[in-house]
DNA sequence: CTGTTAGCGCCTTCAC
DNA sequence: GTGAAGGCGCTAACAG
């Protein structure tokens, strides 16, 4: 940046031909250039460094080939939100195979309106939001003004308003129908509320696969977090104490966070109840988080990358001005059955007939013994410090 | 985007003055301009929806308000990179409250000068680049272009070179004394190689603790990874191997990865050396990784949002034209002692009179019993699948 | 105090 | 096939 700039005109002047020419050579438009005179301006370019300048391109052709991603918090990105982090992954890669780069937009703007002026302002060609409540803001806003826009694991009514995301309800649908054939017939629901799409499908979900097994809906016991709070250790404290004092106590928790779902199985033990012997545990996400716990957790799987890298596939036809079948791409979530889930004590043979796996059942058993001692050193380790 | 987008000079003329009042009025440089011109200006702004387009803006000034981050990988993000996460969150927190934005660069493209042409193509006021090569070609080009640039997690012998980076040599000093300590004599240590500069500082670092307590530098059993590939198991199993058949075999290795420091303390049980009985584990940057692991991780901390905030504020004034007393800012490690490191079983008795924490030593072998179960249990299930 | 003017560096529609 | 000219939207000297 010392010695100044090399323009596209000086590499023309160099090879002895027009900006235009030269243009037209180094952006591969070189229908009917001579290979000669194209060598020319190449050679000259390599010559003096010449790199274009990506504002004043992006200046006249109203193309900036960079799109962006709304955070809802710079801490999405730290250990816990594996579930952010995958779906990056996909997008970033993505991107950069169609030589594409990320702008990071931190919702942490004052206002969504500075947020809204900057992403509008030709930042970038698109935006990708990923997992915003259904009563932001600048969702709409961008929507009406036609602004290219992916939502991600979330959605609005809007039918403009294009979205990938996963098949909630059904994954909602998978969690209690396992449950339930393992025998489970009073369950408990941990959720985001409805202020988040999923959180409303996975209970939808959840209410399906109960009242199909012909439980009543009523036996379910549903608490909300406040998700505009990272995951806290009070709050779990709290769901514990409250799912211990539920009477009739539930056998089972369905938790739609897979952190809060960890912190939730850690802390069931510490209150007395281990899992999965007295508290069968479902989670969502099925990443290493849930693989890790002790005992690992079972937990509805989506597939994260793949939908990163659908939505930047969406976005980049959306800019490029391609209309859409449906506005919406689901993928399907399924069911990892991992060890925290069994049939609870005194379960219905109803539902125990249709468990399938024996040789997991085995072999769960043979590690309960190691799971329980593991359980018991937590609690020490507690009580001790 | 549908509508014609509004500019400056719209603003001006519903304004009923000069595009120069509008943008001074605008931008806050709105010295000795009566209020109620402002006010005008101001409304009719609002009431136009006015965004300014921030290429022009960039062209004009030279300036982008945006800083890039070179990624190795995409794979950054990932479940794995904590040390990558926690680092980014700091940048991404400063860089909002900078009102700076921040572009992701993927180091995939196909060659380095393209990713140079970019970054010096007026994509970015600065850049950030994370734990490179020493061999990387992109780092010495941007500073032979004066390219504002800041080194995170790596150095180059280039005194125009700004980094922020940890004091590596005693964290690895802090590790291998806490072993010798405990009565360690024959340690192995894991790293990359000489490839990053904080592989070779901390080996250093090993290699001074060794020699201070009087025993031979030579004892040390190192080996390495190949840094560009992510962890595998195919190269943690090869290295249990290698520890194993150590003769005489060492009694503690050090990992100076966190990843691979956990792979391996999970894998050696399974080749019949449990943790910390038979085998001392010390691993680096102490996050969550090492806090979950079983048992425990004993890890040199770095304190890593701190490196990425740090890491922003020295780019930020580096774009500013800024002067430096030092080119590195260096933050020191810190060794955090959890279960993975014991005496060993014939521990020395020079060694072991340096011990303080009787009390830790308690707790510690009261949770012994469900560290060994778990161990067991987890060789179970490798086995049964 | 405010308006006029001239770029920033590139692309692109036209003539030649 | 190649060149000339205008404009993308904003900023910043320089007049007035």
């Amino acid at each position: 940046m010392a010695t100044s700039r090399v323009r596209l005109s000086d590499v023309a002047k160099a090879a002895g031909v027009s900006p235009t020419t030269a243009s037209f050579v180094l952006n591969d438009r070189c229908e009917s250039i001579p290979a000669e005179t194209q060598q020319r301006v190449l050679d000259a370019a390599r010559r003096l460094h010449y790199r274009p300048h990506i504002a004043a391109r992006a200046l006249a052709t109203g193309r900036t080939r960079r799109i962006g991603i709304v955070l809802n918090q710079p801490e999405s990105f730290s250990t816990n939100d594996t579930y952010f982090a995958e779906i990056l992954a996909g997008i970033i890669r993505r991107a950069t195979e169609h030589d594409r780069n990320v702008l990071l937009l931190s919702a942490h703007y004052t206002t969504w309106r500075s947020l809204f002026a900057d992403i509008t302002g030709g930042a970038v060609d698109g935006v990708l939001q990923i997992s915003r409540f259904v009563s932001d803001e600048l969702t709409p806003a961008l929507i009406e003004a036609e602004f290219p826009l992916v939502c991600v694991s979330f959605r609005t009514d809007d039918e403009r308003c294009l979205s990938v995301d996963c098949d909630n309800e059904s994954g909602g649908y998978l969690a209690a129908r396992h449950l339930v054939e393992l025998g489970h017939t009073r369950i408990a629901v941990l959720y985001p509320g409805d202020v988040l799409s999923w959180g409303r499908e996975r209970l939808a979900g959840i209410r399906r696969a109960v009242v199909e097994a012909g439980l009543s809906p009523d036996g379910l016991q549903v608490r909300a977090w406040d998700e505009k709070r990272l995951p806290e250790p009070t709050w779990v404290r709290d769901a514990v104490e409250w799912f211990r004092t539920l009477d009739p106590r539930p056998t089972a928790v369905i938790c739609c966070d897979e952190i809060r779902a960890r912190m939730v199985a850690e802390m069931l033990p510490v209150a007395g109840l281990s899992v999965p012997e007295d508290v069968s545990v479902v989670s969502f996400n099925s990443t290493e988080i849930s693989d890790r716990c002790i005992p690992p957790l079972t937990s509805v799987r989506q597939p994260l990358p793949e939908i990163g890298r659908a939505a930047v596939d969406v976005l980049l036809e959306r800019i490029r001005g391609g209309t859409f079948d449906a506005s919406v791409v689901q993928f399907p979530m399924s069911l990892d059955i991992r060890q925290s889930t069994r049939r609870p004590r005194c379960a219905a043979s109803t539902g125990a007939s249709l468990i399938k796996a024996t040789g997991k059942t085995r072999m769960r058993s043979r590690e309960a013994s190691g799971i329980r001692s593991r359980t018991r050193a937590r609690k020490d380790q507690e009580h001790g410090e």
